[in-house]
RNA sequence: GCGGGAGUCGCCCAGCCCGGUCAAAGGCGUAGGGCUUAGGACCCUAUCUCUUAGGAGUUCGUGGGUUCAAAUCCCACCUCCCGCACCA
């Protein structure tokens, strides 16, 4: 049977659209509040983001069918600019963007047309993925969708980020940036050529040496070796600067005079010095010692000041140059030698004169000389120490010492921050050079305060994280977390309520929005407009701050409404369960923790986070250089929306990255076809007198119930995914095989045990696979939808641990003829089985069983056991069977083993005796002759009874 | 460098938290068989090595250790992946 998913999937959406079936009011049951952190929409969603919705939906079905009142919402982030760089782009007509648009994305021609405008690519990518959403079955409540630059949206960031101020968790500082110096704004991975983030290294600093009138600065990333300096270097090829720098005069090479005027300070040129004027000149340092400058042609005027210190003992391009210069006898040179300030294991007192001579550097323009650098800065920052020449320092280990010198050299005012780009130059969009430039109003979020991380910590210990083994990871987040931006100078979304220059950064507009979904079927509804939306208003509702009064005068709204509003909100909140990607550990997720406690009561903290991994194309990353990424929709009508949830689901764990190829996605597609085609032929009807089989199938079923629920709640949703699919599968085909074996015809019983248990099953791939679980079920004539139908319930009582050791039994023992016939390579001609029937042996064994179920598995303490009851003291006549036993009971599952213990007694024999003839004749085509051990007429010519064990016959094939 | 994570039987991927149920699930691939005009799909069987009695041997990145017992715990090492921010 082949399946039309499009018109199966069809069919059952428009029913569930019909019945509003996802549409979620506050009522008497209990609820759960499921969220997923919304799109960007810049582009069509792909496969890899199909990941977290689906998995989010799957867990939101799952808990209406347990009978909960779920709330499963969504909403779009428009906040942000790459939209605006991607206009911009879309307006050069570059063709990189456009061939994408046209080729990947098949965006029509008329949309591209209005795509110069950035709002129309996040309208018209809102629809799609919103289409994508609808297509793949997400069970969402549409009415309360909105957009983050709606009004109503607005009016609530404006109140969060007010109160986030007015409980002081926001201050203002300054804050360096790559800026472009012709557009004059921030820029970022959007608005570079080729798309380099420009990354800016704040670990450099610039210290202050005086000479003369002068302040001369130098540039370095190690500010601890300051106490190893020996001498300055300046170029004498370059022409230096005299600049007054607020109220000081800098000598500095021109390009450095251009690099500070970004750093909000006030710079003026006022007159010029060349380098050779300034060597052999001897400055300050921070201690009022007397420095040499001396010539080095390796000194840049375009890195940091374009003036160098020299720590030769622990730099080699230093030392190198220091001997440049002794080899051609220059005087003053000839009387410095290193000063060696740092002690690392498995280096000499001057490293860096190893190092040049292990490289056999030629000279200071050896290029080699970046590597022995870098090799040497890594392994003095991890294993050095700070020796006695470093004062109160003494002893520090580098990587804790640099930071306590640099704080100290930063309150004398002798040390600033020097912040460079990284992977410099970097190129705007325009062609112009970017700078970094120090920001000197910018507003953070104080992350960095501990008693804010505190109540984040106390949020995340209490909090359910899945899977749990990432929580270190939200910990150590926490813990490094420190000031960041909340504001930015262009793109969409909201502005600061106090300073109308700045805009809300948009990982800030989306880390407490959820409660907003609890107001937006108000706002979208009309029953409230965003001018009622006072601070009042939120506070009364979301804080019960205030009063009903205050709330409802200032908002204008009458006080039912405002009732029915904050009902809402109090029902729904917390979040039960917020689902997201890795990826947003280190931002989103854990900024949605610290924004939580910081504005609301403890009661209102979110009580889960999801955290899934991401997807994978036929084993590579998705990319679009590569081309491999499959858009959801394309997809959907390609494979089906379920096949495809079902892929994403079944190929991985969690956390782990899932791998998407089409070969899975056609093995599930046969595997619901056939599931399909089985329901079809399933009727209900009366379950007769059970037999052996019946039972033991019966209360497997109950086994697997109990397995997949607990599976789905912890959100392990590959496991329980492949109970239901494959592990069904093996029961029903051994319980089928017992069936045919049987000759039973299926009106006793045997259709209607099927049909009842098909039913469990599809019930349980209903969230996985909604439409096709709906088509199943009306295939089997169940009444009612199964996604509203509840969730199988496990019940204990409904175990046969009798039967399902009977029917464990048969299976070894077919296993054992099965082995034993193989490995004798012979046809079976007559089969004889000898059961035990010794008391004895049977005492000892439940003695064994007792002491293993008790988690003992060592021979030893078994046998001094045994021997210490009376009742068993004689085992140790026969070790060999204990020992055996032991074995047996080993390779039984520990359920297996507990379960065996509650059965009393257990006729091995009537059993085998009725059941194992007909299996053995279908699988050997020999009937089989049961005898018991001690039975007067036993046929056992190779005295093989003795052999016989409980619940492991002995058997004789000849 | 800091932080997080991974290395499993041809491949992918479970198991590791809580040691014995582990020669280690499942999927793919491969081989044989069934079904079919044929192919595909589907179903069955096999798939570390040896073995004429249900057994034995050697495996879970490498090397040590703890233990009666280690894929699982501890230590060291090797290799690989991800994040390090003002960007969604």
């Amino acid at each position: 049977m082949t399946i039309n998913w499009a018109e199966i999937e069809n069919k059952w959406r428009t029913k569930w659209q019909e019945g509003s079936d996802f549409e979620t009011d506050p009522n008497e049951k209990p609820k759960k509040f499921i969220t997923v952190a919304y799109p960007y929409p810049n582009s069509p969603q792909h496969i890899g983001h199909g990941r977290t919705y689906t998995l989010a939906d799957v867990h939101a079905r799952f808990y209406r069918m347990k009978g909960y009142n779920v709330l499963f919402p969504m909403g779009f982030h428009y906040t942000g600019t790459p939209v605006l760089g991607m206009a911009k782009r879309i307006a050069a007509g570059e063709k990189e963007i456009m061939d994408g648009l046209r080729n990947t994305y098949h965006v029509p021609e008329d949309a591209i047309k209005t795509f110069v405008e950035p709002v129309k690519i996040a309208d018209y990518f809102h629809k799609e993925i919103k289409s994508g959403m609808i297509e793949m079955g997400y069970s969402i409540d549409w009415r309360r969708e909105f957009t983050t630059i709606v009004p109503g949206y607005q009016k609530f960031i404006e109140w969060q980020i007010s109160t986030l101020k007015e409980r002081g968790r926001i201050i203002q500082g300054s804050h360096p940036v790559g800026w472009c110096p012709v557009d004059q704004n921030p820029v970022s991975q959007h608005d570079t050529i080729g798309d380099v983030e420009p990354k800016i290294d704040e670990k450099n600093f610039l210290i202050k040496f005086r000479l003369g009138e002068f302040v001369f600065p130098i540039t370095t990333l190690r500010p601890e070796t300051i106490f190893g300096i020996t001498n300055l270097w300046a170029n004498p090829n370059t022409v230096y600067k005299k600049v007054t720098v607020d109220n000081e005069i800098w000598l500095v090479s021109a390009e450095c005079a251009k690099k500070i005027s970004f750093f909000e300070k006030e710079v003026t040129e006022i007159g010029e010095i060349p380098g050779s004027d300034i060597i052999g000149r001897h400055a300050t340092n921070h201690d009022g010692q007397e420095i040499p400058v001396l010539p080095a042609d390796f000194v840049e005027p375009d890195m940091g000041t374009g003036l160098v210190m020299s720590v030769p003992s622990h730099a080699p391009k230093d030392y190198q140059a220091l001997m440049d210069l002794k080899a051609k006898n220059h005087e003053l040179a000839s009387r410095i030698e290193p000063i060696s300030i740092i002690v690392t294991k498995g280096h000499g007192l001057i490293p860096a004169k190893d190092i040049v001579e292990k490289m056999a550097i030629s000279g200071q323009t050896d290029g080699r000389l970046e590597e022995a650098t870098k090799e040497l800065y890594l392994k003095e920052f991890a294993d050095g120490r700070l020796n006695e020449k470093c004062g109160r320092f003494s002893g520090e280990k580098v990587q804790f010492g640099r930071d306590k010198i640099r704080a100290w050299l930063q309150e004398d005012g002798i040390l600033e921050k020097f912040p460079v780009l990284e992977n410099g130059p970097v190129r705007c969009r325009c062609g112009a050079k970017c700078v970094v430039k120090v920001l000197n109003d910018q507003w953070f979020l104080n992350y960095g305060d501990k008693g804010w991380k505190g109540l984040a910590r106390d949020c995340l210990d209490e909090m359910s994280i899945l899977p749990n083994n990432i929580r270190t990871e939200f910990d150590e987040v926490i813990d490094w977390l420190h000031e960041r931006a909340c504001a930015r100078q262009q793109g969409l979304g909201t502005r600061l309520p106090w300073d109308g220059d700045w805009i809300v950064e948009s990982l800030s507009d989306s880390v407490i929005y959820m409660a907003y979904y609890t107001l937006s079927r108000f706002v979208n509804d009309g029953t409230v407009t965003p001018d009622n939306l006072t601070k009042e208003f939120f506070d009364y509702v979301f804080l019960d701050k205030g009063d009903a009064e205050l709330a409802a005068s200032t908002s204008r709204l009458s006080g039912d409404v405002i009732s029915t509003v904050k009902r809402e909100f109090t029902y729904f909140y917390p979040v039960d369960s917020r689902h997201s990607g890795r990826d947003l550990v280190q931002n989103h997720l854990s900024f949605f923790v610290l924004n939580h406690v910081a504005i609301f009561a403890k009661s209102l903290w979110p009580q889960e986070i999801v955290v899934n991994g991401s997807v994978m194309m036929e084993g590579s990353k998705m990319s679009k250089s590569m081309g491999n990424i499959i858009p959801l929709r394309a997809a959907i009508k390609d494979h089906g929306a379920d096949p495809i949830r079902l892929a994403i689901i079944s190929s991985a764990e969690l956390l782990q990255d899932a791998d998407f190829n089409i070969e899975s996605v056609s093995g599930i597609q046969s595997k619901l076809e056939s599931l399909l085609e089985e329901c079809s032929r399933l009727k209900n009807s009366e379950i007769g007198r059970l037999h052996a089989e019946d039972m033991w199938v019966l209360s497997k079923t109950q086994g697997r119930i109990h397995e997949i629920t607990e599976a789905v709640e912890k959100m392990r949703l590959r496991e329980a995914l492949h109970g239901i699919l494959y592990a069904f599968g093996t029961d029903l085909s051994w319980y089928t095989k017992r069936v045919t074996a049987k000759s039973r015809d299926g009106s006793d019983g045997v259709l209607a045990i099927l049909h009842k248990i098909n039913s469990v099953r599809v019930a349980m791939l209903s969230p996985f696979a909604p439409h096709i679980a709906e088509e199943m079920w009306e295939r089997l004539e169940n009444t009612g939808m199964v996604s509203k139908s509840a969730w199988p319930k496990y019940d204990a009582s409904k175990v046969d641990a009798s039967s399902i050791q009977a029917e464990e039994l048969l299976k070894n023992t077919i296993d054992d003829i099965g082995n034993i016939a193989k490995v004798t390579g012979a046809t079976p001609k007559k089969i004889v089985l000898y059961v035990s029937s010794d008391e004895f042996k049977s005492t000892v064994y439940r003695k064994v069983l007792g002491i293993m179920v008790g988690g003992q598995n060592n021979m030893g303490v078994v046998m001094k056991e045994l021997i210490a009851d009376p009742k068993t003291t004689d085992a140790k006549k026969n070790p060999e069977f204990v020992q055996k036993t032991v074995r047996d009971l080993h390779s039984e599952s520990e359920t297996i083993k507990e379960m065996r213990l509650k059965v009393e007694s257990f006729d091995e024999k009537e059993f085998l005796k009725s059941e194992l003839s007909d299996i053995a004749k279908k699988e050997f085509g020999v009937g089989v002759k049961v005898y018991s051990e001690s039975d007067t007429d036993i046929y056992d010519p190779k005295g093989k009874a003795r052999y016989a064990r409980p619940f492991k016959p002995a058997i004789l094939i000849e």
